[in-house]
DNA sequence: TACATAAGAATAG
DNA sequence: CTATTCTTATGTA
């Protein structure tokens, strides 16, 4: 598993992948949370080797991001390695988010053909690919922030950056 | 409008 | 089984 970190206006974000595609982006207040992104690994004895070649798209395709451009993170290949069953169709489902739209925890419940909504926020929490998966895309239905478990002003962020308010 | 409460689905402990 | 969660709908003032 080869990981590299990324530094951007708001902190960095720890990107893990194996030979299959990205398995994790994290966000990090600073480089100090590393412990916390790697615990995953390190209790499962999966081996990290920091590796920034094996990043050249993912770097250029945040870069742009964080500039405030259009980008589409679905060009990437993803190797998940959590998660169950509920919880990546909640993911996929947010992935089709287009840049700059927003969905709200009701009308993807409505999708999925499901009334938990709760469930979808908390599959939402557990999302380990950042921005990656736009769980940041998703409101509450009165037009709130909803939660994020990064952070809000993270979340308010991210949207203001897609609205190119930021 | 603002606040409390119930209902609802899935997951972690 | 219980508690918790990135929700929503309803009741009450």
């Amino acid at each position: 598993m080869f990981y590299t970190i990324l530094d951007f206006p708001k902190g960095s974000i720890f990107l893990a992948k194996s030979g299959k595609g990205l398995s994790s982006a994290e966000f990090m207040k600073s480089r100090r949370d590393l412990g916390r992104v790697t615990k995953f690994f390190r209790e499962r004895d999966i081996p990290l080797v920091e590796d920034r070649v094996k990043f050249q798209l993912e770097e250029r395709l945040f870069r742009q991001y964080f500039e405030g451009r259009e980008v589409d993170f679905k060009a990437l290949s993803l190797d998940r390695l959590t998660g169950t069953a509920f919880q990546r169709k909640v993911w996929l489902e947010t992935r089709k988010i287009p840049y700059g739209k927003t969905e709200t925890y009701k009308s993807l419940a409505r999708r999925l053909h499901h009334r938990g909504y709760r469930s979808i926020g908390q599959a939402l929490s557990r999302n380990p690919l950042l921005i990656v998966i736009p769980c940041h895309r998703v409101l509450s239905s009165d037009g709130g922030l909803g939660g994020f478990s990064a952070g809000l002003e993270l979340k308010k962020y991210l949207l203001d950056l897609e609205r190119g308010k930021a």
